[in-house]
DNA sequence: CTGAAAGCGCTTACAG
DNA sequence: CTGAAAGCGCTTACAG
């Protein structure tokens, strides 16, 4: 077909070369509408300088008309930013990386900024796809939300690009991270057992090694010498921040005739596992034993038993998270704090019986 | 400092104008490094034509050797499209969307494209805003998940950009909808509950007119026909999706004191929050009513005691509409089927008292 | 205050 | 098969 036509007639004078051209209303569509050279009109709309109100009215006006838009890859070249901000987490599925990237995407859609979410699925190899995907698509900033990523190759990364990194303490040129106060959460939340009378409270902790479970164990620990008790290290059992895990600590624990009226769980997924294994051993929460989470969930006020938890608001974190990136990439060194964490007491815990 | 400078010497020859250079490794410098052009190069990395091993094994080399990455905003602007879809739920912090989101997101990042999410937050409002900005930042299509916007502006917005949208029966150009199998998948979970002896069935439904709601309805009504049982309009409650409305339905019937012996939830939260309130009733589930939901969400299977639902695979979903906005971007009419609706018993349901 | 021009980094029709 | 050139739609340094 084109090359008929080519043959009768001249190809119509397209005069150029390049790729096909688009047919959505361009700036200088607009621009020639208003009477103005597309300059003009684009430093009315980024109201870059003050021209006569006659101009910016005559823009607006063809603006409205066309219902243009200023094309987002276009201004993203021209201006080497794109107005996204990277977000890695490790799933969008999980009622934790839910609530944190829903604070970050109310922060940032008020500032004019979309984020970009990209899961790592609990693997560091994925969540160097990720850094590079959204490396090469130019966002102007990374938040890394409770990611496992290395702090070296976080380093490196954060010289190419802004980075905020949740879970972690970490120090770096153009880098900044948040962490919540987990040692002092643990402390809590076992202060809250303490005080219902129990002595036997099991610790139902995370990936081994990972930095949370670890402080949180340490809070743990803490609060045990603070009131006298003994260390004992049967009662502490490994879990994967995941439902299951806290079914095979309730399990192991029992299987080993360990004996526990209590037990704090390094988050409320894990509690919710513990929760329902014990159901299936036939004790009931809180009667025969209690259980207290961390995190405090939206979905816990909904449980049976309501979960009584420690409060981190992840969507608190989520939306500091967004803020120190939008500070970071405008120059200034973020200074945000993170409210503090907070027990939230509803159903899962009683006192100890007799 | 400028001003000073030129004042000196003359400026350093920048010998240009726009915007100043950025400093990320360029499709130039790789081809120079390669001995190629930069149509070459191109041409190499998009295979999009055959060229000699030899180039092809130079550009590679030049590729890893600086750690090409393609610009994204550039290419999107070459090409005329940006590799991105717009995906508009409700809320990235609910689970039934965080699951439906992971679907999409696992399609999509094996086609290499990449989700840009935003949340309407169940206000047609705010689901206008985010189809204007996706538009504006110009994704290649959008899928609109549950979304609440009218058909006909749906059917607008398609003409500027290919939608698919699940949760509705709708056709139109450029947009092909999904729907799950609401009113089976209720007959299915009625066929349960009349099959474990119930006869008096609550059916907790979604907001007012909602078509998920309506179907799930007309499904409950015709199983409850064809086991010969009169339809009682004092079973049917209002609900919102969410567990706030199935506590609240729960208290409803109880005060008006409606005796039931089984639920049928709109969905899977509803069934949570009517199991608190059931709970706080000081009634067992499932001894004393037996409770069904819808969705199966993956928290379910930790509920206590786990809940019966009906599978729709909220992934799946997902999955198949990701596909399904693919295959319409490149110009086919996507033949996709969604799985067949599931029971799934768990242990919130059982023979009916007596 | 305003416009013409150059440039952002890529792709591809054209011409070897 | 390969390169020079034009173009994608915007922004901004330069020059009035």
């Amino acid at each position: 077909m084109k090359k008929q036509k080519s043959k009768a007639i001249p190809p119509p004078v397209r005069g150029k070369r390049g790729p096909r051209p688009r047919n959505s209303v361009t700036l200088k569509m607009v621009a020639r509408e208003a009477g103005v050279s597309a300059s003009t009109a684009s430093r009315i709309i980024n109201r870059t300088v003050n021209v006569s109100d006659e101009l910016r009215l005559a823009v607006e006006a063809a603006i409205a008309k066309f219902n243009f838009r200023p094309n987002a890859a276009a201004r993203g070249l021209a201006l080497g930013k794109t107005l996204t901000i990277g977000v890695v987490s490790q799933a969008m599925d999980s009622p934790f990386y839910g609530e944190g990237l829903r604070g970050i995407e109310h922060r940032l859609q008020q500032r004019g900024y979309a984020p970009l979410f990209m899961s790592g699925n609990w693997q560091e190899k994925e969540e160097i796809r990720c850094m590079e995907e959204l490396i090469n698509r130019g966002v102007d900033g990374i938040i890394m939300f409770a990611g496992c990523l290395g702090d070296a190759a976080l380093k490196a990364y954060a010289r190419k690009v802004p980075i905020v990194v949740t879970g972690r303490l970490l120090r770096a040129k153009g880098l900044v991270s948040m962490q919540v106060d987990d040692r002092n959460g643990a402390m809590v939340a076992m202060r809250h057992l303490l005080d219902l009378g129990h002595r036997r409270i099991a610790f139902v902790s995370g990936f081994e090694n990972h930095p949370d479970a670890n402080e949180r164990l340490s809070g743990y620990r803490s609060a045990l010498a603070a009131a006298g008790i003994a260390f004992d290290p049967q009662l502490v059992v490994p879990g994967d921040f995941h439902e299951e895990g806290g079914m095979q600590a309730v399990y192991q624990l029992m299987d080993a005739n360990i004996p526990f009226t209590a037990m704090f769980c390094v988050n409320d997924q894990t509690a919710y596992g513990a929760c329902l294994a014990l159901f299936r051993k036939g004790m009931r929460v809180p009667d025969d034993v209690s259980v207290i989470g961390f995190d405090d969930l939206p979905s816990s006020t909904y449980r049976v038993p309501p979960l009584t938890s420690v409060r981190q608001s992840v969507q608190q974190l989520g939306d500091c998270s967004a803020e120190a990136i939008l500070q970071l990439i405008a120059g200034r060194r973020p200074q945000i704090t993170l409210p503090p964490v907070e027990l939230v007491v509803r159903e899962s815990t009683s006192r100890v019986a007799r």
